[in-house]
RNA sequence: GGGCAGGUAGCGAAGCGGUCAAACGCAUCAGACUGUAAAUCUGACGGCUCAUGCCUUCGGAGGUUCGAAUCCUUCCCUGCCCA
């Protein structure tokens, strides 16, 4: 029923940045053969940004191994902790959600997360169903079970402590309603990405003091996004939505800084370690042009999110786009009906969106960032041109077809 | 409860009565060069205006002053130390 464990092993390993204890995974894998009894594999996710982006696809596509496997996964809407607002350090406030909020996006999640998942061995949860239910003293003895000291170990307690950053009490129960997740389902695994291990190993403490045994966590590296600095997310818009377009997907895709190649091939897409380890090869080897390598890498992951044909159509448009500088075949349109008091290109770019005010378009028009059907327009006082409909273009990327 | 130090544009951080729409760095945007990569260079970066200029900003509210981000009062928020 399940595969050999050092089959197992090998394919969980693929990517991981840590499983702690391994030896644990090994025993409980090795039960889970003997008893034909799927492991539980869980999975938290924040159900306040429910659109999902190639971050969330590295942990998700761990998760889909594990069914593969035959485990079962569960997905954990933290509806609960998102109706308070999750601290996390860096996003100070988020805005608290209501229950029928989390509901919606939870769901939403849901769906996204089954472009990745197997809808086979998957259940989700909402995590107000044990912890809504807790009281004061419930959570009074819960909080007995951990130490302030520990808490500070968590880095980014122990980095905004030192800095004299704030720190909010409820902070510290974050984890312990994460471990409580943990006691709830229990979880033999606990999957999330590297800054989530305080968090998870939280999970194995207050799992032993809830008489259970405890899970075992695999973190994945975190993804970084398409600037190549920061995590990939969706407040630093340097993502790649799964539901992007094929084109957008292709786009931002082979935007990504070089040094990215490799890594992206390893976390979000299904190449053979053998494939990998010829990339690596011919990336440090100079023996391709990364730019071609690059171009395979869209190639893949549009392909796994839409299909062959898109991502040859998404191609061939890229080059048609950037390297002809040919208008798009689809762009965004935009009617001015009668109303429009624009008669100036500067007035046209703000009232149209294409500039955030008439202060900014006048500036892009200054530095040459503007066209209208191709030629360029130097003079912000330039009257809207008379043909209808005609081409807008601001900065590399930004096109629109303007009817009068 | 007491003492001290702070709250400045997206972030970090100068300014400490006029020359401040506010130095500088980062981020961002546009341009050049490229492979829409990186690196580099140039420019812009509150709003309205062709422009001189005007308007709204320096935690909130009042006040002093010809004039305040800068001084006073008060409130809110944060950190540190003591209790």
């Amino acid at each position: 029923m399940f595969p050999p464990l050092n089959e197992q092993m090998d394919i969980i390993r693929r990517g991981t940045d840590e499983i702690i204890p391994e030896d644990d995974l090994v025993r409980k894998l090795e039960r889970s053969i003997t008893t034909h009894t799927p492991l539980t594999i869980k999975l938290g996710c924040d159900p306040s940004r429910p659109d999902l982006h190639l971050g969330h696809s590295v942990v998700l596509r761990k998760l889909r191994q594990f069914q593969e496997l035959g485990h079962q996964a569960v997905l954990i809407v933290g509806d609960f902790t998102g109706m308070i607002g999750d601290p996390s350090g860096r996003s100070k406030t988020r805005p608290a959600l209501s229950l029928e909020e989390t509901r919606i996006n939870g769901q939403t999640y849901f769906e996204q997360a089954t472009r990745i998942l197997s809808s086979k061995r998957v259940r989700m949860v909402y995590n107000s169903e044990w912890l809504s239910p807790m009281s004061f003293s419930d959570v009074i003895k819960l909080a007995s079970k951990y130490t302030v000291a520990r808490m500070l170990e968590r880095d980014d307690f122990t980095i905004r402590y030192k800095a004299g950053e704030p720190i909010s009490v409820h902070e510290f129960l974050y984890p312990l309603a994460q471990a409580m997740d943990s006691v709830a389902i229990r979880a033999d695994v606990e999957l999330g990405g590297t800054d989530q291990k305080f968090n998870l190993l939280v999970g194995r403490d207050i799992q032993r003091e809830y008489g259970l045994e405890p899970q075992v966590i695999l973190t994945m590296p975190i993804l970084p996004g398409t600037d190549g600095v920061e995590k990939m997310s969706k407040s630093l818009d340097n993502y790649i939505a799964l539901g992007d377009t094929s084109k957008e997907m292709y786009g931002k895709t082979l935007r990504i800084p070089d040094t990215l190649i490799a890594q992206y091939f390893e976390l979000v897409t299904d190449v053979p370690e053998s494939e990998l380890k010829r990339i690596r090869k011919q990336l440090t080897d100079a023996a391709r042009n990364p730019r071609d390598v690059k171009r395979e890498l869209a190639r893949t992951i549009v392909r796994m999110y839409h299909s062959a044909e898109a991502a040859a159509q998404a191609e061939a448009e890229f080059d048609r786009i950037f390297i002809e500088k040919a208008v798009p075949d689809e762009i965004d349109e935009w009617r001015l009906n009668g109303s429009s008091a624009s008669s100036t290109m500067t007035a046209l770019l703000a009232e149209v969106k294409l500039a955030a005010s008439r202060s900014e378009a006048r500036r892009l028009i200054d530095q040459g960032g503007v066209s209208v059907d191709g030629e360029k327009v130097t003079d912000p006082n330039a009257p809207i041109p008379a043909t209808s409909p005609f081409v807008l273009k601001v900065g590399k990327r930004k096109f629109l077809r303007v009817y009068k």
